[in-house]
DNA sequence: CCGGTGACTAGTC
DNA sequence: GGACTAGCCACCG
């Protein structure tokens, strides 16, 4: 019985875990790697994020190129993508389109 | 079924 | 470029 792993949520995660490092997505990006446009539902999969640990989320940005959130802050996020070699500058990835990664 | 909610987006002023 | 509005989709009670 499937216990549970073909959700909307599930799928985002997956996506997410294809991110390499030092390279980020969009929410949208991402919703629309699971040919849908729920951009919102996949940072409510964000939110309730049961996969912190397993999925990269903070590799996951605001179309804007802005960091967004995260569940332990948005600083953390931040920290993160500057230890993986991107350039973070007043909460925004700096050239975060080079730093697109596409599906 | 319906309303409220959210780690969003695009458009307008 | 900052602030506000409306549209958007999936989940929860």
């Amino acid at each position: 019985m499937q216990t549970s792993e073909n959700n909307f949520y599930d799928k985002c995660y997956k996506v997410i875990s294809l991110i390499p490092l030092g390279k980020v997505a969009t929410y949208s990006a991402i919703a629309e790697a699971l040919n849908s446009k729920a951009y919102r539902a996949v940072g409510n999969a964000m939110a309730k994020n049961p996969h912190l640990i397993s999925v990269p989320c903070h590799r996951v940005i605001k179309s804007n190129g802005l960091i967004g959130g995260y569940a332990l802050g948005s600083s953390k996020k931040i920290n993160l993508l500057r230890k993986e070699g991107l350039f973070i500058k007043h909460g925004k990835v700096v050239d975060f389109k080079k730093n697109i990664h596409i599906f």
